[in-house]
DNA sequence: CAGGTTTGCACAATCGTTATTGCACATGAA
DNA sequence: TTCATGTGCAATAACGATTGTGCAAACCTG
C-alpha cells in the first residue's frame, strides 16, 4: 500500500499493471468477460488494485452512468421509534440491492422537505422514498421536473405510488379496545374518550379520526368536536393540550387516544406532574409502538404499524416497470399492554 | 419548465442565455463576482435556470472539485434513542454547514462497518463520524489509506480524534444512586447490585464496569465476578441472562445496572413474564436515556449522555486545521426517575 | 491619441469512469 | 497460401461541472 498523497485511480493501476485504463476499468467493474479481457490480466489488475487500496470513485462512475447507486429517503424525524424503524428497514432493503441509503429528516417542515428533494435530485439518487410528507404535491412536482421516481410512505400523495397503513382500521381497533376498557364514572364529561395529537389535515390523522368517530358513534357515543384535539405532533403542544383538558375536566378523562409517539411523549410530560395513581381510572391507547412505552406505569394499548412491510411494499412498487400511482394499504396490529415485540430487527443492538 | 427527456445542464442554460457554459457555471455557483460576470447576465442566467428547473449535478461538481459536500456517519443501529438522537444532531450540524449527511448503520458488525467506510470513501464524503465503532483500528487504517478525516464518537479509537462521554463518571453516579436506594433484605446474595449488558472489551463498557466496581468497593461491597454480566447488546441476550440470574437467585436481585437501552429492552422482555409487583424491591438504573423508559412501572434512574454535545465536539475536532488524535470527554447527567427531558430537539415531532 | 488598466466574457483542460470502436495478432478452414 | 473468424486489448469520446488563461472592447490617463 504505497499511498503517496492522493488516492489511486485506474490510471495508476493501469501504469502498474501495464494495461490501459479501459482494461483496468473492465477488470474492476465486472464487465471484463464481455469485453474479452483475459483472466490472467484481470487477476493481475485485481491484485495490484488491492495492494494500492484502490476504490472506485463513485462520483466519476455516477457521472458517466448517469446514476449514483444511492436511494434517498425523507422522514420527519430520526429520534422516534416508528420512523427509525423505517430507516432501519429502508437501509436493509437498500443494501440487499447493493445501493447506498441516504436518509434525511425534514422536521416536518415543507420548505426543508423541498430542499431535501432538490438535494437528492442533485445527487442523482435512483429513487426517493418520502415518509410522512407534509406537502406531497410539491414533492411530486419537483420530482416530475427531474423525472425522478418516488414513492410515498405513511402519508399518500396524489401523483405517485403510495404505501400507507390502514389507519382507519387501526383507529377502529384501538378505539374499540379503549371503549371496552373504559371506566364508567357516571360523569358524562369525564366518561369520554379524547383523541390527542396529529394534524387534522394529514391523511393519516383524518382517517384515524374517522375510525375513532365511527366506532364511538356506533357505540351510541358520538364524539363532540372538543373530544378531538389534533394539536400537531410536537410533544410540548400535546402536553399543553392535555394539561388544559385536565383543567377543564377537573381530572383526567376516562380515556385518551394518543395519535403519535411524539404526542405521547408530551402526554407523559404532563403525567409526571400528577400525583401517582392519578391515571388508575384512565385508559390509554397510542397509535404507534415503542417497546418502552409498552411497559409504562399504566397499561397502554398500542397500534403497531408494520414499518418493515411498508418499506418492503414501497420498494416493490417503485421497482415495477411502470409504477403508476397505486395506493397500497398495510394492516396494522393492535398490541395489548406489556407486549415487548421483537420485530425483524429485534435481534439488533 | 419545458422539460423534454433529460435534465437541463449548464450547456442547455448557456444556449438559452446566449452565454458560455463557464459563465453559466460562475453565475450559478456563486463565483461570478470574482470572475467578473455582469450582474445583468447573472440575473438572466438565474432566471432561465429557474425556468428550466435546473439543479447542479453534484456528481460532476464533486468529481471536478474532488469533494462531494457529503459527511458520513456510522452508527450501530437506527432504532435506538441514543443513536437516533445522535443522527438528529449530526444531521442538524451538517445542514448548518451546507453539507449533506449520510448515515449508515453497521448492526455492530465489523465487516459491515468496514464495507460502509469503503463506500463512504468511494463517495468522497468529506469526513466520517464513527459512533460505537466495533473495530476502530481497521477503520483508521482504511481511512488513512484514503487520507480521509474521521472522528470517533462514543467509543474512542487509537488513531483519530475521539469524543466520548465520561463513562467512568456516569457509571459512578448511577451506581452510587442505586446503592443509595438499594433495598436491604439481609440476604447476602440477593442484596447485590448486578451489571447487565454491553461488551466487556468495549472501552465504554469497561470504563463503566470500573466505575461500578470502584463505587461498590468504596462502599465496602466489592463485586463478585458473577455480578458483572457483560452479555452484549442484543435485547434477547440480556433477556436470557436476566432470566437465568433470577433463576439462580430465586427472585430478582436488589438492583440492576443496565448498560444500554437495547439491553434494557431485553430486561423488560423478561419482566413482562413476571407477576406485577415483582420489582417493588428492586432498584433499576439504565445507562442511556429514553423518554418512555423514564416512566415505566417502576422508577428507573437513567444516565443521559449528551449526544448533541458529543456531536458538536466531534465537529469541532474534525474541523480543526490539524486534528491530531485528541480525546475529549463530555459529562453525562444522572436523571431521576420520571424525568421527561426535552433536549435540543424536544420541540420536534 | 498612444499606452495602460479594467471589464466581461469565451476557450479549453481537467476530474475518474465507462462505452464504443478499431486494430493487431493468432487460429482454423479451404 | 488466403480469407474468415476470434481473441485481447488500446484509443478515444463522452458524462457535467469547475477553473486557469487569454483576448477583445471599453475605459481611463496624461
Amino acid at each position: 500500500m504505497t499511498t503517496p498523497g492522493r488516492k489511486a485511480t485506474i490510471f495508476d493501476i493501469a501504469k502498474l499493471a501495464e494495461a490501459s485504463p479501459s482494461t483496468v476499468s473492465a477488470a474492476l467493474s465486472g464487465s471484463w468477460k464481455e469485453r474479452r479481457i483475459s483472466k490472467t490480466k484481470v487477476d493481475l489488475i485485481r491484485r495490484i488494485a488491492e495492494e494500492q487500496g484502490y476504490s472506485t470513485n463513485m462520483q466519476a462512475r455516477g457521472l458517466r452512468q448517469a446514476r449514483s447507486g444511492m436511494v434517498g429517503m425523507i422522514i420527519p424525524v430520526h429520534d422516534n421509534r416508528y420512523f427509525s424503524s423505517m430507516s432501519q428497514s429502508f437501509e436493509s432493503f437498500a443494501r440487499e440491492r447493493g445501493m447506498v441509503p441516504v436518509i434525511a429528516s425534514s422536521m416536518r417542515d415543507p420548505e426543508e422537505e423541498r430542499r431535501i428533494v432538490q438535494t437528492l435530485i442533485s445527487y442523482a439518487v435512483e429513487y426517493i422514498f418520502v415518509a410522512g410528507a407534509t406537502d406531497p404535491g410539491a414533492i411530486t412536482d419537483l420530482c416530475a421536473a427531474a423525472n425522478m421516481r418516488h414513492v410515498f410512505v405513511d402519508l399518500p400523495g396524489p401523483g405517485a405510488p403510495s404505501v400507507i397503513s390502514d389507519n382507519y382500521l387501526g383507529a377502529r381497533m384501538l378505539t374499540a379496545k379503549l371503549l371496552e376498557d373504559l371506566p364508567r364514572r357516571n360523569d358524562p364529561r369525564r366518561d369520554r374518550l379524547y383523541f390527542v395529537g396529529g394534524v387534522a389535515g394529514d391523511h393519516a390523522t383524518s382517517r384515524r379520526i374517522e375510525g375513532f368517530r365511527d366506532v364511538l358513534t356506533e357505540a351510541g357515543l358520538p364524539p363532540n368536536p372538543d373530544q378531538i384535539i389534533a394539536c400537531g405532533y410536537p410533544p410540548r403542544r400535546a402536553m399543553q393540550e392535555v394539561a388544559a383538558l385536565c383543567d377543564r375536566l377537573g381530572a383526567l378523562p376516562a380515556g385518551i387516544f394518543v395519535n403519535s409517539l411524539t404526542a405521547f411523549e408530551g402526554v407523559l410530560g404532563h403525567f409526571v406532574t400528577l400525583p401517582p395513581g392519578s391515571f388508575d381510572a384512565t385508559v390509554i391507547g397510542c397509535y404507534d409502538y415503542d417497546p418502552f412505552a409498552a411497559y409504562l406505569q399504566f397499561p397502554v394499548h398500542m397500534v403497531r404499524q408494520d414499518s418493515h412491510r411498508l418499506i418492503e411494499e414501497a420498494y416493490r412498487l417503485i421497482e415495477e416497470p411502470s409504477p403508476g400511482i397505486a395506493l397500497r394499504e398495510v394492516e396494522p396490529a393492535l398490541l395489548p399492554p406489556r407486549t415487548i415485540y421483537a420485530g425483524p430487527f429485534g435481534e439488533h443492538g
